[in-house]
DNA sequence: AAAATATAGATAAAAAAATATCGATACTCT
DNA sequence: AGAGTATCGATATTTTTTTATCTATATTTT
């Protein structure tokens, strides 16, 4: 029964290392190669070759037997099943330290996601552009939300309006909210949302390096 | 037979959960609270029940049939489960946008991780202070590292210098690295590394986007 | 041409994670 | 005091994920 907030994704590792294959299959493709192999991709990512072949094997995508996969094969299937064929538009709150490294992040061009403005709430900030990206007054958020069509908002204010400025984009016609502050958002049955919690991974990072001591 | 990276860790799932769990026991207690049930953890998580009383078995701690746990004994499993009562001491390379994000993110005080020092490569940045800490030529790192015995880095350098960063860190005896490049990094077996995919958490979430709006 | 090697795909097995069930304990409210 | 409800812990089950094995196909080497 439970709470229902997102339904649940399968396959969730698999998806998370697909923006790595991407980036590396990009490279690749630069370097003039053609066809690549489990073998070198899991080398590449510290993988077993099996993962890999059945990473790739959920994108649809089929190789040769005894050769490999069509790197340019690859690359379509990987952004069309991950939906970043066409570039997503999105907005972003809270033009602090983070937003800002996010605002100037080239990385986000070959995933598909366009971050078209920026809201804030401090007079100093409001009216001034970071990256090229205009940064308007918060409260202009639902009204500029909702006839700019953008569904996709990026979350970086401090936590203590993280809620407020939720319920806001939600009021804008956004349906996908990227969270990186620490609250847990309480949102309508149609938004789905991801948190980004960075101490996940200095979580792992302490555990890793604690039983690698142990273990000496 | 693989190409052994680092070693595998068991509960991941769980691991990333516990940064999230820490946070809330942290503020629930300054609110006064004492005691917690997994009931309550779990709908601010959206989570069910079963999955967190699962995961605070893993801390060892025990709660109290009809009650709950006590919070204050929570906190103490998970920070210890973590390694996370004796503060640890990192330096962060690269204080670029990202770098400096990382630099003044208050929320790593209660993670147990303290950064020391920057180091970069851009004359303009050497010698001046960022949240505090001062930034040293790159070229110290080995020499400052070793001496300030820390055994922990972070990674934020553009991708093309990822590799001899890494490489400088561990001449200096770090044998930690929380790496946000986009590059796998090849390090001797002692050395254990968190590589942190920001992309990922947008691939998750365009797959959630993609699903409910299918499943409407 | 034959042998050795590398590869993907299909299927099977093993391991891990998530979920369910149930009994015992404590609290709440009448 | 008793009924109803919430809770944890132990155990069992189900689902999902990871890993292994085996076969057919292509390439490379001899
Ligand atoms: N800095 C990091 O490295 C880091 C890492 C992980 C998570 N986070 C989280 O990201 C969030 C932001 O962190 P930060 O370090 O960038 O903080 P910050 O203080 O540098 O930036 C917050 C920005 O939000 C703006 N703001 C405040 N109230 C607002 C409102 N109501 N509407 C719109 N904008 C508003 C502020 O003016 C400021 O520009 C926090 O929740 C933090 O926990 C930060
Ligand atoms: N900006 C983001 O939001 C973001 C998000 C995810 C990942 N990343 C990754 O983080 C890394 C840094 O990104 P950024 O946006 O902060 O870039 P940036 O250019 O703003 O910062 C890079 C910093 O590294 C310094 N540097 C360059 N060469 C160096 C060297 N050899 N030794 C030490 N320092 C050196 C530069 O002087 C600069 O200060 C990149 O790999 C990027 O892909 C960034």
């Amino acid at each position: 029964m439970g709470f229902m907030g997102n339904k649940k994704v399968q396959k969730l590792p698999s998806i998370r290392r697909m923006p790595t294959y991407l980036h590396k299959l990009t490279q690749m493709r630069k370097n003039g190669l053609d066809t690549v192999s489990t073998t070198i991709m899991a080398r590449y990512m510290n993988l077993e070759p099996i993962v890999v072949r059945k990473d790739l094997e959920l994108t649809g995508v089929t190789g040769q037997p005894g050769v490999g996969y069509k790197i340019k094969d690859l690359i379509d299937a990987i952004k069309s099943f991950l939906n970043w064929h066409n570039t997503a538009e999105a907005v972003l709150i809270g033009a602090g330290s983070l937003g800002r490294a996010l605002l100037g992040y080239e990385g986000f061009e070959d995933y598909g996601l366009n971050i078209i403005a920026a809201f804030d709430a401090d007079p100093s900030k409001i009216g001034s552009e970071i990256h090229d990206r205009e940064v308007f007054d918060i409260i202009r958020l639902p009204e500029l939300a909702s006839r700019l069509q953008v569904n996709m908002g990026i979350l970086c204010v401090p936590n203590e309006y993280a809620q407020g400025s939720a319920d806001m984009m939600i009021e804008g016609g956004i349906n996908a909210i990227w969270n990186f502050t620490n609250v847990s958002l309480d949102v309508p049955e149609h938004v789905v949302v991801q948190r980004e919690v960075i101490a996940s991974g200095l979580a792992v990072l302490s555990v890793k390096l604690n039983q690698r001591i142990m273990e000496e």
